[in-house]
DNA sequence: ATAACATATAGATAAATGTCTATGTGATAT
DNA sequence: ATATCACATAGACATTTATCTATATGTTAT
């Protein structure tokens, strides 16, 4: 399938147990970074960093709001990885298996 | 959200291209480890390696047949990750965010 | 029995990842 | 103006990842 994304870097920042959590407890709001880093054990430059994967692969909206960077979750973006999800694990006419020539098949 | 499986790891495995559109070609149906070569230019071993981390986080199921190995998706898992993604991306009353102090926030 | 085929494993390697400490930058408050 | 707060960046480092070549294992066919 085609999508104007990138979707393997959002999966890739979803594939760490941090960053989950902070999808998860952005679900609830806009946080700003020292209100999420209250949920874990990690110093405040790790935080950024993984704030950093989460926006730049779209994940997450940033929004600064003084000294404060307002984070929220980018619903726009959340709602494609679902439709991506569902149409990938669908068969497709046009799926990319079509190419294997039957002929050349093991069996 | 609590769920028996662990995520991470199949967000993980999803972070990489080769390997999503494993996933996508066998949405089509079972195929054998020779057959899903075919549409990558990668060695034998290199997608056996991916096949690994697709069977060990359990979004692909195997199943010895002669000399072949048949993969497939796992459907189940997949329907869980549908589920899990919806769950985490929506305001849960149980949210980690809820352990956030309103008197320690930044704010 | 032997050759060929399908797949896995071992070992090597370059690149990427997640973490830290130290420091920089810019905004706010005194 | 200066100190403090919120966050980012730089650099270091150990670990993990994705890839390869070479080889092993197990199955099928001759």
């Amino acid at each position: 399938m085609q999508l104007q994304i990138d979707v393997a870097p959002v999966f890739k920042a979803l594939g760490d147990e941090t960053r989950l959590k902070i999808i998860e407890i952005l679900s609830c709001g806009e946080l700003c970074a020292c209100d999420i880093l209250e949920s874990f054990a990690i110093t405040q430059p790790t935080l950024s960093y993984h704030m950093k994967i989460l926006t730049e692969c779209g994940l997450v909206k940033s929004r600064k709001d003084g000294s404060w960077i307002r984070y929220s979750n980018n619903y726009e973006l959340i709602n494609e990885i679902k439709l991506f999800w569902d149409i990938i694990t669908t068969e497709q006419e046009n799926c990319i298996c079509k190419n294997t020539k039957e002929d050349n098949r093991c069996e």
